[in-house]
DNA sequence: TCTGTCACG
DNA sequence: ACGTACGTGACAGAC
């Protein structure tokens, strides 16, 4: 017999949505809903094997029992934001996979089941109803299973009615079911019942009398009396509770079976959903050949070379197309060979092999890299030049750069590898390095694999990204974003590479005094604390810390964390009077910071053979357009309090004939919102060039500007700084212990001083919302997902975000072209000086002493005039033997 | 691997 | 009534 799967779709999503810990993929979409809702579609499919199924969906429109009763689910609370987005997700996927969705005005999805259940019963199949919900249960019969789903904990059982089940568990036939619910209501749906009657009376009162009407009949001999009178009183209600609860059955819905036929669901449609939602955990459930099928791409012809006539001939076809792609792939130290694609079809694996080597591979193909007229387009060019350079080869005439590109059109993305660029701009499915190599310890090497797939993977990824760079090339010129990507962007990779091979010097005798001076100041912290806590723990440990200072010595606990007290110095603070113990405390988290990441953490970064620190400059992981320092960071080295800011006397020039050269932006952000507003108060300060955050304090605080005293100045400071934030009055009232109100009362003041600020916020908003983007004053955009959201708190990041992106973004793109036009100028001249730093607002400059005048004339004058903007940019100059005294 | 904390602009 | 400033990265401890 066929049978046919019956899926009430909300319940089930419902279920699932509450069963799974809220997911979400990497672009903040919301999955749980739809991941437990397959699971369970999976699990059952497999189970019962139907060869046929539906899922059936409510509607929003009243139903007919609103028509009768208009109170019905009346009570019901609307569905979370986080689930309604996930809904239409789910319905396009199960489309994908060819499931019939069925849905119809003035009907609820009981119905819609109901109606096949019964008519594929007619029909010779055996129904399968599957719901979360227990209203369901009306439909079973010897041929009809009602199956409920339960999740927890990720774990998906199900229980299975058939009529008989009913009978055993309840003791109630499928009608008796409802007439069971008709008199003891529902209070999820809003169905009344008779009052005075509940779960435990309804069924003693079927059990017996079988259905309301025989029972309002006998309802004499009812006991006790006031349920005897209530089935009396309340007949009526009864009635309407049974129509309502009845699920009905003859819904007018056409029926086309044919359509309803179960195909094969994991089809290239549906594997492309779920790559885009990252369900990883169901790829195992596509047949290789679905996922080859997925991707013609795969029908490219990939050739591997491993001979040095090949390689020429190679080399030779490349010179006359002009033009190609090519990747390097590198495995612990070990180069493994290039791939590259140049005619838009079939790519190429030159392997390193011993019959040949890279060595030969990297000299043959040496004049093509440094060649000035053939383009060459690459996927992270900066790692590329550095393998590059270890031949003595430079990068000539980089035409693209896939992984900026991809960046510079949405920079919101938190992996930017060959599967994303397949997906987002071929509309063709790559595996991503995780499926192709597993992760973790299980993770296998590249050249541990088959030797043709070593060669299909390479050329593909390569093939992948002469395409892409294609239809990037197209969406940069339509986004108007040429000037950033070609005139900054893409420029930029060659001065971050500069920089990044070039490091930056550390004097590592001084760098172990200052880790020896730590370590015994650490000491006698730690000892006094012991003694004032009267026991040895943890300090450390922020659980083991919070037991000692909240719970033996009872200090006020001012704030929580989600696993137990915090102890961060924003709370200590307020304990210092309190006890000795905190003061120790406060200090000597400060050096452990100061000893830990920067004393023996830069310890460890310095490279033994040129003694010098050499971070990775990252241009493609900031929302806001700014670059990020890693391994080490470099942009967050210490200055704000004096013991940490000594750490900056460990960084010196590569040479005693050198000096170190620091220009910064002074007060940058306040005035490209000067601009971007056009405020023409805050342009007048600007100009004037007097201290705006005096000038801002006499005018949110009216007084003159020679009465502004310290503290006005330093509050002022905040509110400018909470402007460029998206202010909020709570936070500017945290910031500077002052109550709410004062701080709303800044604010007003502020806007009412600056009213073009105001505007220009309202309408920055008001754009995001519209176009769901924002942009600096080059061009860079970010996405802002969460403006439109329902969620009054990501709403509100979202409004603060769109605030915040074009004044950070905007001063991060200054910064580039100064940088740009810096290390040109250094570079035409054959100076050899060199830029090695930047920090947001900051350039450092390794300078010969010879040429210290006219680096510094290029430093300021290409960092002030990097842009004309209404108000003037200021750049500060300092220099001296170390970063310390360079600023 | 996540959380808390803290360093920077 | 909501819970609270924008952008980063490193380290230690706890799971």
């Amino acid at each position: 017999m066929n049978k046919i799967m019956l899926l009430d779709g909300n319940s089930i999503v419902n279920r699932a949505f509450y069963g799974v810990p809220l997911l979400t993929n990497s672009q903040g979409t919301y999955t749980n809903g739809i991941y437990g809702f397959l699971n369970i579609l999976f699990k059952l499919i497999e189970e019962d094997q139907p060869d046929y199924i539906a899922v059936a969906f409510d509607l929003k429109a009243p139903t007919f029992r609103h028509k009768v009763f208009k109170e019905y689910k009346g009570n019901r609370k609307g569905m979370p934001d986080e689930l309604v987005v996930q809904i239409p997700i789910l319905k396009q996927l199960l489309e994908a996979m060819g499931i019939t969705i069925l849905e119809m005005e003035g009907y609820e999805a009981d119905d819609i089941l109901g109606t096949l259940a019964k008519a594929a019963e007619k029909n010779g199949m055996s129904p399968i109803v599957v719901s979360g919900d227990r209203d369901l249960l009306q439909l079973a019969s010897d041929i009809t299973k009602i199956r409920i789903p339960k999740t927890r904990g990720g774990k998906t059982e199900i229980e299975d009615y058939y009529e008989k089940d009913l009978i055993d568990k309840f003791g109630v036939t499928a009608q008796e079911y409802i007439e069971v619910k008709a008199l003891m209501g529902d209070s999820s749906d809003n169905i009344p019942g008779v009052p005075g009657i509940g779960e435990k009376t309804a069924y003693k009162i079927i059990h017996e009398y079988h259905n309301i009407e025989n029972a309002i009949a006998n309802s004499e001999k009812i006991k006790p009396a006031r349920v005897s009178e209530n089935l009396r009183v309340y007949e009526e209600q009864a009635r309407q509770s049974k129509y309502l609860a009845t699920i009905c059955t003859d819904v007018p819905i056409e029926i086309n079976w044919e359509s309803l036929k179960m195909h094969e669901l994991m089809n290239p449609k549906v594997y492309e959903w779920f790559k885009q939602l990252e369900f990883k955990s169901f790829f195992d459930r596509f047949k290789t050949t679905v996922a080859r099928a997925a991707n013609p791409s795969k029908n490219r012809n990939h050739k591997k070379v491993d001979g040095i006539n090949e390689l020429t001939e190679v080399i030779k076809d490349i010179l006359l197309k002009g033009e190609f792609a090519f990747l390097i792939f590198k495995e612990n130290h070990k180069i493994l060979g290039i791939s590259c694609c140049y005619d838009g079809s079939d790519g190429i694996w030159i392997e390193a092999s011993p019959t040949l080597p890279i060595e030969e591979i990297m000299n043959k193909t040496k004049e093509l890299f440094e060649s000035r007229k053939i383009k060459k387009i690459t996927h992270d060019a900066k790692s590329t030049m550095h393998i590059l350079s270890r031949f003595g080869i430079s990068l000539n005439n980089l035409s693209f750069d896939t992984m900026l590109g991809a960046y510079i059109l949405n920079p919101i993305k938190d992996s930017y590898g060959f599967d994303d660029l397949a997906h987002d701009y071929l509309g063709e499915i790559f595996p991503s390095e995780e499926e192709l190599l597993g992760k973790g310890k299980n993770k296998k090497l590249l050249s541990d694999l088959e030797e043709n797939k070593i060669t299909d993977i390479t050329s593909e990824q390569a093939c992948i990204v002469f395409h892409a760079s294609k239809i990037m090339e197209e969406k940069i010129k339509e986004n108007n974003q040429e000037f950033l990507y070609y005139e900054i962007e893409l420029p930029l990779i060659e001065v971050l590479f500069s920089m990044e091979k070039h490091g930056f010097k550390i004097d590592i005798n001084r760098l172990k005094e200052y880790i020896e001076e730590l370590t015994e100041k650490i000491d006698i912290l730690t000892n006094n604390i012991y003694n004032l806590a009267g026991e040895k723990f943890n300090i450390n440990s922020p659980k083991q810390l919070g037991s000692i200072l909240f719970e033996k010595l009872m200090l006020p606990v001012e704030k929580k964390t989600k696993t137990g007290y915090s102890t961060a110095a924003e709370v200590l603070e307020k304990l210092k009077n309190k006890h000795p113990i905190i003061n120790q405390i406060l200090e000597y988290r400060q050096l452990v910071k100061l000893k830990t990441t920067y004393g023996d953490g830069l310890y460890a970064a310095v490279n033994k053979e040129t003694g010098k620190l050499h971070s990775t400059f990252h241009q493609t992981i900031t929302a806001t357009g700014r670059i990020s320092s890693t391994e080490p960071n470099l942009q967050n080295i210490p200055i704000k309090l004096e013991m940490g800011r000594k750490i900056r006397k460990v960084f010196i020039p590569q040479s005693k004939e050198y000096l170190l050269l620091d220009g910064d932006y002074s007060q940058i952000e306040l005035r490209v919102l000067a601009h971007v507003a056009q405020d023409e108060t805050l342009i007048d300060a600007f100009r004037s060039g007097a201290d705006i955050h005096k000038i801002t304090a006499s005018k949110v605080f009216k007084v003159p500007v020679e009465e502004v005293t310290s503290l006005q100045r330093s509050n002022a400071k905040a509110v400018n700084f909470g402007i460029i934030y998206g202010i909020g009055a709570f936070s500017l009232s945290q910031d500077l212990n002052i109550s709410r109100k004062e701080a709303e009362e800044y604010i007003e003041s502020y806007f009412e001083k600056y009213p073009k600020v105001k505007e220009y916020m309202n309408r920055t908003v008001e754009n995001a919302k519209e176009s769901g983007y924002v942009t600096t004053l080059f061009g860079r955009r970010r996405p802002i997902p969460e403006i439109s959201s329902k969620n009054f708190n990501l709403r509100s990041f979202g409004e603060r975000v769109a605030m915040n992106t074009p004044i950070q973004g905007t001063a991060a793109d200054i910064i580039k072209i100064a940088m740009v036009r810096v290390y040109k100028k250094l570079k035409e001249r054959n100076l050899r000086s060199r830029l090695i730093l930047q920090v947001h607002d900051e350039l450092l400059v390794e300078v010969h002493k010879d040429e210290l005048e006219e680096v510094k004339e290029i430093l300021k004058n290409e960092m002030e005039n990097a842009v004309k903007l209404d108000v003037p940019l200021e750049v500060d100059i300092h220099f001296g033997d170390t970063w310390f005294e360079a600023k």
